[in-house]
RNA sequence: AGGCACGUAGCUCAGUGGGAGAGCGCCAUCCUGACGCGGUGGAUGUCCAGGGUUCAAAUCCCUGCGUGCCUACCA
């Protein structure tokens, strides 16, 4: 105590840096490999290397920080996990523009030159958001931060892959796949975002090669027409049996092509025939294998038109489509054209319409490893968080089709397989091989292919602890205890890495995974930059600080529902931050008399004491049991509650009184060691949302400890719960804001002293009263206070009822007769409401049967209590009246 | 096309079987010796609509309307 005084308002931007510093300097967020505690670990989502911090960062690492810096408090070996990941398609998109401006491209350096390229550029501009997420407060183990790209993570990544291989998992083979022209590289399904465009449906009539007419076909792509090897109709329409088998002439290509039956086509589409175009369409693919059908592809990798296109060789797919329509037309093929909105598949990194095209791709074989993710989930030993996000999970895990793991580009993990030029021995091996297992040849050629990202991402939560060597760390950390992550990535990276985790170590990631939801602006729209509605959370942290910023975010997550983002809620808590940090100058300046070495007896307390201590009791059980279950809204609001309006609203304002009055010595010490010690409470259990105030008043006001962040987390405490003293101080401040009720109705102004008779019927409650006396006559300001046994029926005050109390307040003056009959008439309207309400229910038979006796009990004393409050009431209006006469 | 959410005060949202709540905003008032980023008091709701279950429904069930999202994709 009697440190210096706090400056007059909270700083936050120096606070941050200083304190933030302090704790690095202090290793406080190290967590040890090996320790006597319990541990508990998070690994970071790995921000892209290539990432700025927004938004959905901000919530997402803060609610980690949240949660590490609780448990850590709580006396955890609390690790959490940093580290970025390498991002494929997007670093490389990255330093291929930086190249482009030099006029260059990947292929004018070379494989080797342009891989070190990329290492500069990270070096760099890389890893920007490692120092956003430090000035979020992150409390992250810098010292183990790790990259995808890191040797032991890549290491781990070829053991994996050589395993999977092994184990039949991983096969390669041509399929049609997700080809993105302008990144020009396959990628998976997820990588794709489909939405609506209006566009056309084109009617083609093919005609037969022997006979009259022809059979008319509907496409949304007719450029496609150039590599169609069928014609399909359902085998059960009636309309086209006879034709099947028959064949037709491929317009513009002249080529002959059989109609086919198969159970794909839906008759009621279209014309019920469908043209099929093997190469660029999944489903064609598919009809194909199961027809034999040949499959011609008439795109090269940039989705411009080949050799097997004929005329039209060397036009891009959008071009090519405008000479075929044109071409169609004139030729006289063309039936008709009409309007038609359908899905559009794009880059989800570049936006591009995907291609989807025949190659030669690696895939990993998936089925038995979702058999495994999903039977964790079933069994409990991982919880997703909330709970209905269980279904969503099942349902893809059930329906999960082969990933596409390889990609046409050269920043990432290239695929560990070898090609034997001697003997044509593919080799699979963790180790690059210098010569050939077989023939001995050293003409060994490495697939040129690197791996999806999210293939190392799937390896996240055990490679960045070691694996594949068995450290300390991986038998300390894994299973991981938590991750927070948003839903968004549900497919692409928790589920990945539950199947991976659960192939490699044979045990699940994470016991507990908290999807939380997006961010989005006021309207409830997802925030994008093209929008231009994204809020900027390093501009949020320099207006507001980062403690508001951080408490608005948690504040804001209810499960399962979106954040909505304003900026008008972060400024109303940095209004709660001002306010902490006044409630700290003010029990600074009462408390600098005060040594925490006082003898302070249980005695000397006072009621308001006892009263806050057992309201903050409460509160840290509702903060604890709020992170316990991820409610991290619910955990503010305990808070913020208790802090504002119970301990800044009333605590203080009750103690004034004994802390400004130096008469007794023991009364204001216990009040000062209470101030003291809620404060200070209060203070550890707002920490993991504001960790820099909270330190920085912590280092003014206690430090008794290094720092608050590795001072032990409040927790609830039997004995300090007091029914009694909360029982009493709730019919104390009832009587008080009765009063303070009457002088603002009646508009008497707040300086003028009024008396006042509290009349009290039971003896017990007197007692109480008596000890409030102070606490009322201070904060309803009177002059007088009369608390008597007597049930007396003062004229020419105005009433209240207070429970039990009938509360009598003496105006100054003449009573303003017409404003307390109003007063009176407003108050007795309330009180009928709600007293037919219960006299209903107690005058139902059913009720008093069939509902549980607690429920009926409490109905009948709150019957009882309004009653008696009308009939006061009443009396009061009467007595009002025979006064407004005689006077 | 299927699936999942959501619809509560002017706004943003908690609450999920027995007293309709919070924050912000609004009105009135107060320069009380921590804070005007403050204090005190006040007003405000067909808890989307309709039906059902129940002694009792904002809360559970069904239907409808509206909104949002996810998954799949039929040319």
């Amino acid at each position: 105590m009697g440190k210096e005084a706090l400056t007059k308002v909270y700083e936050p931007r120096a606070a941050e840096a200083k304190w933030y510093q302090y704790w690095l300097d202090n290793d406080f967020f190290h967590a040890a490999d090996s320790s006597s505690k319990e541990p508990f670990s998070i690994v970071i989502p790995p921000p892209n290397v290539t990432g700025m911090l927004h938004m959905g960062h901000a919530l997402n690492n803060v609610l980690q920080d949240i949660c590490v810096r609780y448990k850590r408090m709580q006396g955890y070996n609390a690790l959490w996990m940093p580290g970025m990941d390498h991002a494929g398609i997007a670093t490389q998109n990255v330093v291929e523009q930086e190249l482009a401006k030099e006029g260059l491209t990947r292929h004018d350096l070379g494989r080797v030159k342009f891989i070190e390229r990329v290492w500069e550029w990270k070096a760099k501009y890389g890893g920007v958001i490692i120092h956003q997420l430090k000035r979020l407060g992150c409390s992250c183990d810098w010292s183990r931060e790790r990259f995808t790209m890191d040797e032991g993570l890549s290491k781990a990544v070829r053991e994996v892959f050589v395993r999977l291989y092994n184990d039949g998992l991983i096969y390669q083979g041509d399929y049609i796949v997700n080809w993105c022209p302008r990144c020009r590289t396959a990628i998976s399904d997820l990588e794709v975002e489909y939405h609506m465009e209006a566009g056309h449906l084109w009617n083609i009539r093919y005609p037969f090669v022997e006979g009259e007419g022809g059979i008319v076909v509907a496409t949304t792509r007719p450029e496609t027409m150039l590599g169609d090897t069928a014609v399909a109709v359902n085998p059960n329409d009636g309309r086209y049996r006879e034709l099947i088998g028959r064949e037709v002439i491929l317009p513009l290509m002249n080529r002959r092509i059989p109609v086919i039956a198969d159970d794909y086509v839906t008759m009621e589409f279209g014309s019920g025939a469908v043209k099929i175009t093997p190469a660029s369409d999944p489903n064609d693919f598919a009809m194909a294998g199961r027809h034999k059908l040949e499959i011609i592809r008439i795109m090269d990798d940039n989705a411009v038109i080949n050799k097997n296109g004929g005329v039209y060789e060397g036009q891009d797919r959008y071009e090519c489509r405008r000479n075929v329509v044109r071409d169609l037309e004139t030729g006289g093929y063309l039936v008709g054209t009409e309007p038609y909105a359908h899905n559009i598949g794009q880059c989800y990194r570049c936006k591009t319409d995907i291609e989807p095209a025949v190659s030669r791709q690696w895939f990993v074989k998936i089925a038995p490893l979702a058999k495994e993710a999903t039977a964790a989930v079933v069994k409990g030993k991982t919880r997703i968080i909330p709970p209905s996000w269980e279904a969503t999970y099942f349902e893809w895990m059930n329906n999960i089709r082969d990933w596409c793991i390889s990609r046409q580009i050269w920043w990432g993990h290239r695929i560990p397989v070898w090609n034997c030029d001697g003997c044509g021995k593919v080799i699979v091996a963790s180790h690059d091989p210098d010569l050939c297992p077989d023939c001995g040849g050293t003409k060994l050629r490495q697939e040129e292919d690197v791996l999806d990202t999210w293939f190392s991402s799937g390896l996240w939560p055990f490679s960045t602890l070691g694996w594949p060597e068995r450290t300390e760390a991986l038998r300390t950390f894994y299973p991981t205890s938590l991750l927070v992550t948003g839903f968004d990535i549900l497919f692409f990276w928790v589920a990945r890495m539950m199947m991976m985790g659960l192939y490699v170590m044979k045990d699940v990631p994470f016991r507990d995974v908290y999807l939380h939801a997006l961010v989005r602006d006021e309207n409830g729209e997802k925030m994008s930059k093209s929008k231009g509605n994204s809020i900027d959370p390093l501009e949020m942290m320099d207006r507001f600080g980062t403690d508001a910023f951080r408490f608005t975010l948690a504040a804001f997550t209810a499960q399962g529902r979106d954040v909505r983002m304003s900026e008008e809620r972060i400024e109303g808590y940095k209004y709660f931050i001002n306010k902490i940090w006044n409630a700290t100058r003010f029990s600074m300046m009462n408390v600098e008399d005060y040594s925490s070495d006082a003898a302070v007896q249980r005695e000397d307390e006072s009621i308001a004491d006892r009263w806050i201590k057992a309201r903050l009791n409460r509160t840290i059980a509702e903060v604890i049991r709020g992170l316990d279950e991820y409610r991290f809204n619910d955990a503010t609001a305990a808070v913020y509650q208790f802090i504002w309006h119970e301990f800044c609203d009333w605590y203080l304002e009750l103690i004034k009184p004994v802390l400004y009055g130096k008469e007794n010595n023991a009364a204001r010490r216990a009040a000062q060691k209470t101030l003291t010690d809620v404060l200070t409470t209060s203070l550890k259990l707002l920490h993991p949302f504001m960790p820099f105030l909270t330190e920085e008043i912590w280092q003014t006001l206690v430090a008794d400890e290094s720092s608050i962040m590795v001072s032990p987390f409040p927790e609830a405490d039997e004995t300090m719960s007091d029914p009694e003293a909360e029982g009493e101080m709730a019919l104390i401040m009832e009587v008080i804001t009765r009063i303070r009720n009457i002088r603002g109705e009646m508009n008497v102004v707040p300086s003028l002293k009024l008396k006042a008779t509290l009349a009290v019927p039971a003896a017990d409650l007197q007692t109480t009263l008596e000890k409030g006396r102070v606490y009322i006559m201070n904060l309803a300001n009177l002059e007088t206070l009369i608390i008597t046994g007597e049930m007396t029926e003062p004229k020419g005050a105005a009433t209240a009822v207070a429970g039990p109390v009938h509360v009598y307040l003496f105006l100054a003056g003449v009573i303003d007769v017409a404003g307390e009959e109003n007063r009176l008439q407003k108050e007795i309207a309330r009180v009928d409401k709600d007293l037919i309400l219960v006299s209903r229910k107690l005058a139902n038979p059913e009720f008093l049967a069939k509902a549980a006796e607690a429920v009926v009990k409490k109905e009948q004393e709150k019957a009882r209590v309004l009653r008696e409050k009308r009939a006061a009431l009443d009396a009061a209006l009467i007595r009002l009246a025979a006064f407004s006469k005689s006077g």
